[in-house]
RNA sequence: UCCUCGAUAGCUCAACGGUAGAGCAACCGGCUGUUAACCGGUAGGUUGUAGGUUCGAAUCCUACUCGGGGAGCCA
Protein backbone atom coordinates (compact mmCIF):
# COMPACT_ATOMS: atom_id res chain seq x y z
CA UNK A 1 0.00 0.00 0.00
CA UNK A 2 1.82 3.46 -0.95
CA UNK A 3 1.51 5.29 2.17
CA UNK A 4 -0.99 8.23 2.00
CA UNK A 5 0.04 12.07 3.91
CA UNK A 6 -1.51 13.61 7.07
CA UNK A 7 -1.46 16.72 4.73
CA UNK A 8 -3.91 15.03 2.06
CA UNK A 9 -6.05 13.18 4.49
CA UNK A 10 -6.84 16.73 6.33
CA UNK A 11 -7.44 17.92 2.37
CA UNK A 12 -9.54 15.38 1.11
CA UNK A 13 -10.98 13.93 4.34
CA UNK A 14 -14.12 12.63 2.14
CA UNK A 15 -12.27 10.23 0.17
CA UNK A 16 -10.46 8.64 2.98
CA UNK A 17 -13.04 8.29 5.30
CA UNK A 18 -13.54 4.24 5.75
CA UNK A 19 -10.61 3.69 3.72
CA UNK A 20 -8.10 1.81 4.35
CA UNK A 21 -4.62 4.14 4.77
CA UNK A 22 -0.98 3.72 5.41
CA UNK A 23 0.99 6.81 7.78
CA UNK A 24 4.61 6.74 7.88
CA UNK A 25 5.20 9.57 11.05
CA UNK A 26 6.52 10.52 14.37
CA UNK A 27 4.91 9.69 17.49
CA UNK A 28 4.31 13.28 18.98
CA UNK A 29 3.13 11.53 22.55
CA UNK A 30 1.01 8.28 23.79
CA UNK A 31 -1.95 7.90 26.02
CA UNK A 32 -2.38 4.39 26.69
CA UNK A 33 -4.53 2.52 28.98
CA UNK A 34 -5.52 -0.78 29.87
CA UNK A 35 -6.63 -2.36 27.15
CA UNK A 36 -6.61 0.72 24.39
CA UNK A 37 -4.49 4.25 23.72
CA UNK A 38 -4.28 7.02 21.43
CA UNK A 39 -1.03 8.39 19.30
CA UNK A 40 -0.50 12.21 18.51
CA UNK A 41 1.17 11.58 15.00
CA UNK A 42 3.20 14.09 12.92
CA UNK A 43 4.33 12.86 9.48
CA UNK A 44 5.94 16.23 8.21
CA UNK A 45 3.47 16.84 5.84
CA UNK A 46 1.43 19.18 7.83
CA UNK A 47 1.13 21.30 10.87
CA UNK A 48 -1.54 19.15 12.54
CA UNK A 49 -1.04 15.69 14.01
CA UNK A 50 -3.05 12.66 13.36
CA UNK A 51 -4.70 11.01 16.20
CA UNK A 52 -3.89 6.98 16.02
CA UNK A 53 -6.05 4.82 18.00
CA UNK A 54 -5.26 1.15 18.84
CA UNK A 55 -6.25 -1.34 21.50
CA UNK A 56 -5.35 -4.70 22.64
CA UNK A 57 -6.08 -6.48 19.52
CA UNK A 58 -2.64 -5.71 18.22
CA UNK A 59 -0.04 -8.59 18.73
CA UNK A 60 2.12 -5.71 19.72
CA UNK A 61 -0.01 -3.52 21.52
CA UNK A 62 2.30 -3.40 24.68
CA UNK A 63 4.97 -2.40 22.93
CA UNK A 64 3.24 0.36 21.11
CA UNK A 65 1.79 1.09 24.43
CA UNK A 66 5.25 2.11 25.81
CA UNK A 67 6.19 4.11 22.38
CA UNK A 68 8.05 7.26 23.80
CA UNK A 69 8.08 10.75 21.47
CA UNK A 70 10.22 10.83 18.79
CA UNK A 71 9.56 7.24 17.88
CA UNK A 72 8.95 6.17 14.41
CA UNK A 73 6.23 3.97 13.11
CA UNK A 74 4.38 2.49 10.51
CA UNK A 75 0.40 2.56 10.99
CA UNK A 76 -2.02 0.70 8.69
CA UNK A 77 -5.29 1.25 9.53
CA UNK A 78 -9.04 2.47 8.50
CA UNK A 79 -9.95 6.34 8.25
CA UNK A 80 -12.87 6.77 10.79
CA UNK A 81 -15.17 9.70 12.18
CA UNK A 82 -13.83 10.94 15.85
CA UNK A 83 -16.01 10.86 18.60
CA UNK A 84 -13.35 13.21 20.54
CA UNK A 85 -13.98 16.74 20.15
CA UNK A 86 -10.45 18.10 19.36
CA UNK A 87 -10.50 16.37 15.58
CA UNK A 88 -13.19 15.03 13.28
CA UNK A 89 -11.43 11.77 12.34
CA UNK A 90 -8.74 9.65 13.81
CA UNK A 91 -6.94 6.68 12.29
CA UNK A 92 -8.13 3.23 13.74
CA UNK A 93 -4.69 0.80 13.59
CA UNK A 94 -4.97 -2.60 11.96
CA UNK A 95 -0.98 -2.23 12.37
CA UNK A 96 1.55 -0.39 13.74
CA UNK A 97 5.45 -1.55 12.66
CA UNK A 98 8.21 0.46 14.97
CA UNK A 99 10.58 1.92 12.67
CA UNK A 100 13.28 2.97 15.02
CA UNK A 101 12.85 3.81 18.82
CA UNK A 102 13.41 7.03 20.55
CA UNK A 103 15.51 6.08 23.72
CA UNK A 104 14.17 7.40 27.00
CA UNK A 105 16.38 10.53 27.11
CA UNK A 106 14.42 12.22 24.02
CA UNK A 107 15.27 15.54 25.18
CA UNK A 108 11.44 16.82 23.73
CA UNK A 109 8.31 16.81 26.02
CA UNK A 110 5.36 17.70 25.38
CA UNK A 111 5.62 20.68 27.87
CA UNK A 112 6.35 24.12 26.24
CA UNK A 113 9.95 24.31 26.11
CA UNK A 114 12.04 27.39 26.38
CA UNK A 115 13.28 28.94 22.53
CA UNK A 116 16.78 29.17 24.74
CA UNK A 117 16.79 25.55 25.42
CA UNK A 118 15.61 24.58 21.43
CA UNK A 119 18.50 26.30 19.98
CA UNK A 120 20.54 24.03 22.56
CA UNK A 121 18.78 20.84 20.29
CA UNK A 122 19.01 22.23 16.93
CA UNK A 123 18.84 19.26 15.60
CA UNK A 124 15.65 18.29 17.21
CA UNK A 125 13.57 21.00 16.98
CA UNK A 126 12.35 21.04 13.99
CA UNK A 127 10.18 18.41 15.28
CA UNK A 128 8.24 20.70 17.73
CA UNK A 129 4.75 22.45 16.68
CA UNK A 130 6.44 26.06 16.64
CA UNK A 131 9.81 25.40 14.71
CA UNK A 132 7.83 23.45 12.37
CA UNK A 133 5.40 25.80 11.60
CA UNK A 134 8.32 28.38 11.05
CA UNK A 135 10.77 26.61 8.68
CA UNK A 136 7.56 25.69 6.78
CA UNK A 137 6.76 29.50 6.51
CA UNK A 138 10.47 29.83 5.20
CA UNK A 139 10.42 27.43 2.93
CA UNK A 140 6.67 28.71 1.23
CA UNK A 141 7.99 32.55 1.69
CA UNK A 142 10.79 31.75 -0.58
CA UNK A 143 8.95 30.08 -2.66
CA UNK A 144 6.82 32.99 -3.11
CA UNK A 145 9.56 35.28 -4.10
CA UNK A 146 10.83 33.41 -6.58
CA UNK A 147 7.32 33.01 -8.19
CA UNK A 148 6.86 37.20 -7.76
CA UNK A 149 9.99 37.28 -9.53
CA UNK A 150 10.09 34.59 -12.08
CA UNK A 151 6.23 36.09 -12.74
CA UNK A 152 7.59 39.47 -13.89
CA UNK A 153 10.66 38.51 -16.17
CA UNK A 154 13.04 38.26 -13.26
CA UNK A 155 16.30 36.58 -13.64
CA UNK A 156 17.60 34.71 -11.25
CA UNK A 157 21.43 35.44 -11.15
CA UNK A 158 23.57 33.26 -8.94
CA UNK A 159 26.33 35.86 -7.04
CA UNK A 160 29.32 34.31 -6.02
CA UNK A 161 29.85 33.49 -2.39
CA UNK A 162 33.62 33.63 -2.22
CA UNK A 163 34.50 37.01 -3.67
CA UNK A 164 37.58 38.13 -5.13
CA UNK A 165 35.83 42.04 -4.37
CA UNK A 166 36.97 43.25 -0.58
CA UNK A 167 35.49 46.56 -1.52
CA UNK A 168 32.12 45.50 -1.12
CA UNK A 169 31.31 47.63 1.50
CA UNK A 170 28.52 46.09 3.75
CA UNK A 171 30.97 44.81 6.77
CA UNK A 172 33.34 42.58 8.34
CA UNK A 173 34.54 39.54 6.18
CA UNK A 174 35.05 35.74 6.21
CA UNK A 175 38.23 35.15 5.31
CA UNK A 176 38.65 32.18 2.83
CA UNK A 177 42.26 30.89 3.04
CA UNK A 178 44.11 26.88 2.19
CA UNK A 179 47.23 28.29 3.63
CA UNK A 180 48.81 26.74 6.30
CA UNK A 181 48.09 29.07 9.90
CA UNK A 182 51.62 27.94 11.21
CA UNK A 183 53.81 28.73 8.63
CA UNK A 184 52.29 30.92 6.88
CA UNK A 185 54.58 32.48 3.26
CA UNK A 186 55.56 36.04 3.84
CA UNK A 187 57.14 38.56 1.41
CA UNK A 188 60.13 40.83 2.06
CA UNK A 189 57.97 42.83 4.00
CA UNK A 190 57.09 40.35 6.47
CA UNK A 191 53.23 40.46 5.12
CA UNK A 192 51.18 37.42 4.45
CA UNK A 193 51.91 36.32 0.26
CA UNK A 194 48.50 36.00 -0.72
CA UNK A 195 49.93 35.24 -3.91
CA UNK A 196 50.70 31.69 -2.56
CA UNK A 197 47.33 30.70 -1.49
CA UNK A 198 44.83 28.55 -3.28
CA UNK A 199 43.09 31.66 -5.58
CA UNK A 200 46.28 33.63 -5.65
CA UNK A 201 44.92 36.53 -4.31
CA UNK A 202 42.90 37.92 -0.70
CA UNK A 203 39.35 35.86 -1.49
CA UNK A 204 36.88 36.49 1.57
CA UNK A 205 32.86 35.21 1.94
CA UNK A 206 30.29 37.74 0.32
CA UNK A 207 29.09 40.36 2.16
CA UNK A 208 26.17 40.98 -0.73
CA UNK A 209 25.94 40.17 -4.41
CA UNK A 210 25.03 43.67 -5.41
CA UNK A 211 27.52 44.53 -7.64
CA UNK A 212 28.13 41.64 -9.07
CA UNK A 213 23.97 41.62 -9.62
CA UNK A 214 24.59 45.19 -11.15
CA UNK A 215 26.78 43.38 -14.00
CA UNK A 216 24.00 41.03 -14.50
CA UNK A 217 21.11 44.03 -14.58
CA UNK A 218 23.39 45.76 -17.20
CA UNK A 219 22.91 42.59 -19.39
CA UNK A 220 18.89 41.30 -18.52
CA UNK A 221 17.07 44.56 -17.18
CA UNK A 222 15.67 42.55 -14.41
CA UNK A 223 17.29 40.48 -11.90
CA UNK A 224 17.34 39.17 -8.34
CA UNK A 225 20.05 37.41 -6.04
CA UNK A 226 18.49 34.62 -3.73
CA UNK A 227 21.23 32.98 -1.78
CA UNK A 228 23.36 33.59 1.30
CA UNK A 229 25.78 36.35 2.47
CA UNK A 230 28.03 36.36 5.41
CA UNK A 231 29.37 38.77 7.76
CA UNK A 232 31.95 38.60 10.36
CA UNK A 233 30.30 41.40 12.81
CA UNK A 234 30.57 41.34 16.46
CA UNK A 235 26.95 42.15 16.70
CA UNK A 236 25.02 40.65 19.28
CA UNK A 237 21.47 41.38 18.81
CA UNK A 238 18.32 39.02 17.94
CA UNK A 239 18.24 40.78 14.44
CA UNK A 240 21.67 39.63 13.38
CA UNK A 241 23.86 36.25 12.16
CA UNK A 242 26.83 35.64 10.81
CA UNK A 243 25.12 34.32 7.61
CA UNK A 244 22.08 34.85 6.60
CA UNK A 245 20.04 34.99 3.47
CA UNK A 246 19.37 38.32 1.23
CA UNK A 247 16.94 38.57 -1.91
CA UNK A 248 18.63 41.29 -4.16
CA UNK A 249 17.08 42.62 -7.03
CA UNK A 250 18.13 45.11 -9.58
CA UNK A 251 16.50 46.69 -11.78
CA UNK A 252 17.54 48.60 -14.98
CA UNK A 253 16.18 52.11 -16.56
CA UNK A 254 14.56 52.96 -13.45
CA UNK A 255 14.67 55.51 -10.12
CA UNK A 256 14.17 54.98 -6.65
CA UNK A 257 10.47 55.25 -6.78
CA UNK A 258 10.40 52.70 -9.44
CA UNK A 259 12.68 50.77 -6.19
CA UNK A 260 10.34 51.15 -4.06
CA UNK A 261 7.12 49.88 -6.04
CA UNK A 262 9.09 47.14 -6.57
CA UNK A 263 10.00 46.19 -2.94
CA UNK A 264 6.14 46.82 -1.74
CA UNK A 265 4.86 44.83 -4.04
CA UNK A 266 7.28 41.93 -3.39
CA UNK A 267 6.34 42.52 0.21
CA UNK A 268 2.40 42.65 -0.17
CA UNK A 269 2.40 39.57 -2.65
CA UNK A 270 4.72 37.59 -0.33
CA UNK A 271 2.90 38.58 2.29
CA UNK A 272 -0.40 37.42 0.67
CA UNK A 273 0.97 34.15 -0.92
CA UNK A 274 1.76 32.98 2.59
CA UNK A 275 -1.35 33.61 4.83
CA UNK A 276 -3.31 32.01 1.99
CA UNK A 277 -1.15 28.93 1.94
CA UNK A 278 0.30 28.63 5.54
CA UNK A 279 -2.88 29.16 7.53
CA UNK A 280 -2.78 26.63 10.05
CA UNK A 281 0.70 27.63 10.84
CA UNK A 282 0.13 31.40 11.07
CA UNK A 283 -3.24 30.47 13.21
CA UNK A 284 -0.55 29.00 15.43
CA UNK A 285 1.38 31.95 15.40
CA UNK A 286 -1.48 34.17 15.84
CA UNK A 287 -2.78 32.27 18.94
CA UNK A 288 0.78 31.74 20.87
CA UNK A 289 3.69 33.99 19.60
CA UNK A 290 1.89 37.28 18.38
CA UNK A 291 -1.44 37.81 19.23
CA UNK A 292 -1.77 40.97 16.87
CA UNK A 293 -0.28 38.86 14.02
CA UNK A 294 -3.30 38.69 11.40
CA UNK A 295 -4.76 41.74 11.74
CA UNK A 296 -0.95 43.41 11.24
CA UNK A 297 -0.37 41.50 8.07
CA UNK A 298 -3.66 42.44 6.53
CA UNK A 299 -3.16 45.77 7.30
CA UNK A 300 0.22 45.77 5.39
CA UNK A 301 -1.52 43.72 2.44
CA UNK A 302 -4.03 46.24 1.97
CA UNK A 303 -1.94 49.46 3.45
CA UNK A 304 -0.11 51.79 1.27
CA UNK A 305 3.52 52.39 2.76
CA UNK A 306 4.50 55.65 4.20
CA UNK A 307 7.03 57.82 1.99
CA UNK A 308 8.90 60.59 4.18
CA UNK A 309 12.64 61.68 3.28
CA UNK A 310 15.33 61.56 5.91
CA UNK A 311 15.27 65.38 6.43
CA UNK A 312 11.34 65.05 7.03
CA UNK A 313 11.55 62.23 9.69
CA UNK A 314 14.58 64.31 11.29
CA UNK A 315 11.57 67.48 11.47
CA UNK A 316 8.78 64.81 12.79
CA UNK A 317 11.12 63.52 15.37
CA UNK A 318 12.29 66.75 16.31
CA UNK A 319 8.48 68.04 16.85
CA UNK A 320 7.64 64.72 18.59
CA UNK A 321 8.00 65.82 21.62
CA UNK A 322 9.82 62.11 22.83
CA UNK A 323 12.53 62.25 25.05
CA UNK A 324 15.50 59.99 22.67
CA UNK A 325 18.60 58.70 24.15
CA UNK A 326 19.72 60.27 21.05
CA UNK A 327 18.36 63.69 20.09
CA UNK A 328 17.86 63.73 16.32
CA UNK A 329 19.83 66.38 14.53
CA UNK A 330 20.46 66.53 10.68
CA UNK A 331 23.33 64.49 9.39
CA UNK A 332 23.66 61.59 12.10
CA UNK A 333 21.93 58.68 10.93
CA UNK A 334 18.57 57.34 12.62
CA UNK A 335 18.99 55.06 15.89
CA UNK A 336 16.80 52.43 16.23
CA UNK A 337 14.59 54.56 19.01
CA UNK A 338 14.16 57.04 16.02
CA UNK A 339 13.51 54.38 13.37
CA UNK A 340 10.94 52.57 15.90
CA UNK A 341 9.07 55.92 16.47
CA UNK A 342 8.40 56.76 12.85
CA UNK A 343 7.17 53.48 11.63
CA UNK A 344 5.27 51.91 15.07
CA UNK A 345 4.38 55.68 16.15
CA UNK A 346 4.12 58.21 13.93
CA UNK A 347 2.70 55.81 10.74
CA UNK A 348 1.74 52.63 12.19
CA UNK A 349 2.49 50.95 9.20
CA UNK A 350 5.63 50.15 6.95
CA UNK A 351 7.30 53.42 6.26
CA UNK A 352 9.90 53.95 2.78
CA UNK A 353 12.61 56.67 4.27
CA UNK A 354 14.43 58.22 1.74
CA UNK A 355 16.67 60.83 0.60
CA UNK A 356 19.89 60.21 3.53
CA UNK A 357 23.14 62.29 3.62
CA UNK A 358 25.41 61.00 1.52
CA UNK A 359 28.35 61.11 4.07
CA UNK A 360 25.81 58.09 6.14
CA UNK A 361 25.63 56.05 2.87
CA UNK A 362 27.62 53.58 0.66
CA UNK A 363 29.76 55.37 -2.33
CA UNK A 364 27.74 53.62 -5.12
CA UNK A 365 24.27 55.45 -4.32
CA UNK A 366 23.02 58.11 -6.62
CA UNK A 367 23.60 61.62 -5.54
CA UNK A 368 20.86 63.99 -5.44
CA UNK A 369 20.62 67.17 -7.41
CA UNK A 370 20.99 69.40 -3.82
CA UNK A 371 24.47 67.64 -3.88
CA UNK A 372 24.40 66.94 -0.15
CA UNK A 373 21.38 63.51 0.04
CA UNK A 374 21.59 60.28 -2.18
CA UNK A 375 18.66 58.37 -3.55
CA UNK A 376 18.57 56.03 -0.63
CA UNK A 377 15.58 54.40 1.11
CA UNK A 378 15.26 52.20 3.88
CA UNK A 379 12.28 50.35 4.53
CA UNK A 380 10.79 50.09 8.03
CA UNK A 381 8.63 48.08 9.61
CA UNK A 382 6.76 48.02 12.95
CA UNK A 383 8.09 45.33 15.59
CA UNK A 384 11.15 44.44 12.96
CA UNK A 385 12.53 47.84 11.93
CA UNK A 386 15.00 47.64 8.84
CA UNK A 387 13.79 44.91 6.65
CA UNK A 388 14.96 46.52 3.17
CA UNK A 389 17.43 48.83 2.58
CA UNK A 390 18.37 49.97 -0.94
CA UNK A 391 19.05 53.03 -3.88
CA UNK A 392 19.29 54.07 -6.95
CA UNK A 393 22.73 53.39 -8.08
CA UNK A 394 25.22 56.05 -9.45
CA UNK A 395 25.79 55.71 -13.17
CA UNK A 396 27.35 58.61 -14.14
CA UNK A 397 31.18 57.51 -14.52
CA UNK A 398 32.23 60.67 -13.54
CA UNK A 399 30.13 61.49 -10.39
CA UNK A 400 30.72 57.92 -9.27
CA UNK A 401 34.59 58.19 -9.45
CA UNK A 402 34.48 61.32 -7.60
CA UNK A 403 32.38 60.00 -5.04
CA UNK A 404 35.09 56.53 -4.76
CA UNK A 405 38.19 59.81 -4.15
CA UNK A 406 35.96 61.29 -1.68
CA UNK A 407 35.80 58.21 0.52
CA UNK A 408 39.41 57.22 0.30
CA UNK A 409 38.76 54.45 -2.03
CA UNK A 410 40.80 52.81 -4.41
CA UNK A 411 39.43 53.05 -7.98
CA UNK A 412 41.40 49.98 -9.61
CA UNK A 413 39.70 47.81 -7.13
CA UNK A 414 36.07 48.57 -8.76
CA UNK A 415 37.35 48.01 -12.44
CA UNK A 416 34.97 46.33 -13.54
CA UNK A 417 32.23 47.53 -11.79
CA UNK A 418 33.54 51.46 -13.37
CA UNK A 419 33.01 49.62 -16.63
CA UNK A 420 29.17 48.99 -15.92
CA UNK A 421 29.27 53.21 -16.58
CA UNK A 422 31.48 53.14 -19.30
CA UNK A 423 29.71 50.22 -21.98
CA UNK A 424 25.82 51.53 -22.15
CA UNK A 425 25.35 52.73 -18.52
CA UNK A 426 22.03 52.66 -17.64
CA UNK A 427 19.83 54.10 -14.82
CA UNK A 428 19.22 51.34 -12.56
CA UNK A 429 18.32 50.71 -8.87
CA UNK A 430 18.16 47.49 -6.22
CA UNK A 431 17.57 46.85 -2.50
CA UNK A 432 18.23 43.98 -0.24
CA UNK A 433 15.74 42.42 1.66
CA UNK A 434 17.02 40.01 4.83
CA UNK A 435 15.16 36.72 4.93
CA UNK A 436 15.34 36.02 8.27
CA UNK A 437 13.79 39.35 9.46
CA UNK A 438 10.98 38.91 6.61
CA UNK A 439 10.50 35.63 8.34
CA UNK A 440 10.85 37.25 11.57
CA UNK A 441 8.01 39.59 10.48
CA UNK A 442 5.91 36.86 8.87
CA UNK A 443 5.73 34.45 11.90
CA UNK A 444 5.95 36.98 14.71
CA UNK A 445 9.45 35.18 16.13
CA UNK A 446 11.76 37.99 17.69
CA UNK A 447 14.84 36.22 17.39
CA UNK A 448 16.49 35.45 14.08
CA UNK A 449 18.47 32.29 15.54
CA UNK A 450 15.30 30.84 15.92
CA UNK A 451 14.40 31.28 11.73
CA UNK A 452 17.25 30.00 10.34
CA UNK A 453 18.01 26.72 10.94
CA UNK A 454 21.31 25.93 12.22
CA UNK A 455 22.25 29.95 13.39
CA UNK A 456 25.69 31.25 13.35
CA UNK A 457 26.48 33.86 15.56
CA UNK A 458 29.17 35.04 17.21
CA UNK A 459 31.16 32.23 19.42
CA UNK A 460 27.84 29.76 18.03
CA UNK A 461 28.72 27.24 15.07
CA UNK A 462 27.77 24.31 16.54
CA UNK A 463 26.19 21.26 14.43
C1' U B 1 32.38 45.52 21.51
C1' C B 2 29.54 48.37 25.54
C1' C B 3 25.40 48.43 29.29
C1' U B 4 22.14 45.26 32.00
C1' C B 5 19.88 40.75 33.92
C1' G B 6 20.57 35.66 34.60
C1' A B 7 22.80 30.30 35.26
C1' U B 8 19.81 25.19 41.06
C1' A B 9 17.37 17.58 38.91
C1' G B 10 16.69 15.85 31.74
C1' C B 11 13.02 20.41 31.22
C1' U B 12 10.36 24.72 33.75
C1' C B 13 11.01 26.87 38.29
C1' A B 14 11.21 27.43 44.13
C1' A B 15 14.45 27.88 48.34
C1' C B 16 17.26 34.74 49.36
C1' G B 17 23.38 33.35 55.20
C1' G B 18 21.47 27.85 58.81
C1' U B 19 19.08 20.00 56.74
C1' A B 20 18.35 21.81 48.36
C1' G B 21 12.17 21.23 47.02
C1' A B 22 7.82 21.07 43.43
C1' G B 23 5.51 20.21 38.63
C1' C B 24 6.57 17.85 34.09
C1' A B 25 9.84 14.06 31.74
C1' A B 26 12.08 9.04 32.99
C1' C B 27 11.17 4.21 35.47
C1' C B 28 7.35 0.69 38.01
C1' G B 29 2.11 -0.14 38.70
C1' G B 30 -3.34 1.16 38.00
C1' C B 31 -7.24 2.85 34.73
C1' U B 32 -12.61 1.00 28.73
C1' G B 33 -12.54 7.48 24.52
C1' U B 34 -8.08 10.16 25.80
C1' U B 35 -6.27 14.78 23.66
C1' A B 36 -0.42 19.27 27.82
C1' A B 37 -5.07 12.43 29.70
C1' C B 38 -5.71 10.93 34.78
C1' C B 39 -4.32 8.22 39.78
C1' G B 40 -0.39 5.82 43.06
C1' G B 41 4.77 4.86 43.75
C1' U B 42 10.41 4.91 42.64
C1' A B 43 14.75 7.12 41.28
C1' G B 44 17.15 11.58 40.05
C1' G B 45 21.81 17.23 42.69
C1' U B 46 29.92 18.60 44.15
C1' U B 47 23.55 24.56 42.93
C1' G B 48 27.86 27.06 35.33
C1' U B 49 33.66 27.20 36.37
C1' A B 50 37.71 29.06 39.55
C1' G B 51 38.88 31.80 43.74
C1' G B 52 37.42 34.71 48.19
C1' U B 53 34.40 36.39 52.82
C1' U B 54 32.01 33.53 56.94
C1' C B 55 31.47 29.07 62.52
C1' G B 56 28.38 28.01 58.18
C1' A B 57 27.42 29.96 51.04
C1' A B 58 22.70 27.90 46.01
C1' U B 59 22.26 32.66 48.71
C1' C B 60 27.47 37.81 49.83
C1' C B 61 32.22 39.46 46.86
C1' U B 62 35.81 38.95 42.40
C1' A B 63 37.12 36.87 37.70
C1' C B 64 35.85 33.80 33.72
C1' U B 65 32.34 30.93 30.52
C1' C B 66 27.64 30.63 28.45
C1' G B 67 22.61 32.62 27.75
C1' G B 68 18.54 36.62 27.70
C1' G B 69 17.30 41.91 26.99
C1' G B 70 19.05 46.86 25.36
C1' A B 71 22.82 49.74 22.26
C1' G B 72 26.33 50.12 18.09
C1' C B 73 27.28 47.87 13.04
C1' C B 74 23.38 46.34 9.32
C1' A B 75 19.76 42.94 6.21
Amino acid sequence: MEPVTIRELYAQKENYLNKKVQINGWVRTVRSSKTFGFIELNDGTFFSNLQVVYDESLPNYKEVAKLGAGSSIRVSGQVVESPGAKQSFELKAATIEIEGLASADYPLQKKRHTFEYLRTIAHLRPRTNTFSAVFRVRSVAAYAIHKFFQERDFIYVHTPIITGSDAEGAGEMFRVTTLDFDKTPRNEQKEVDFTKDFFGKETNLTVSGQLEGESYCMAFNKIYTFGPTFRAENSNTPRHAAEFWMIEPEIAFADLSDNMKLAEDMLKSTISYVLEHCSEEMNFFNSFVDKSLLDRLGNIVRAKFGHITYSEAIEILKKSGERFEYPPEWGFDLQTEHERYITENHFGKPVFVTDYPKEIKAFYMRMNDDDRTVAAMDLLVPGVGEIIGGSQREERLEVLEKRIDELGLNKEDYWWYLDLRKYGGARHAGYGLGFERLIMYLTGMTNIRDVISFPRTPKNAEF
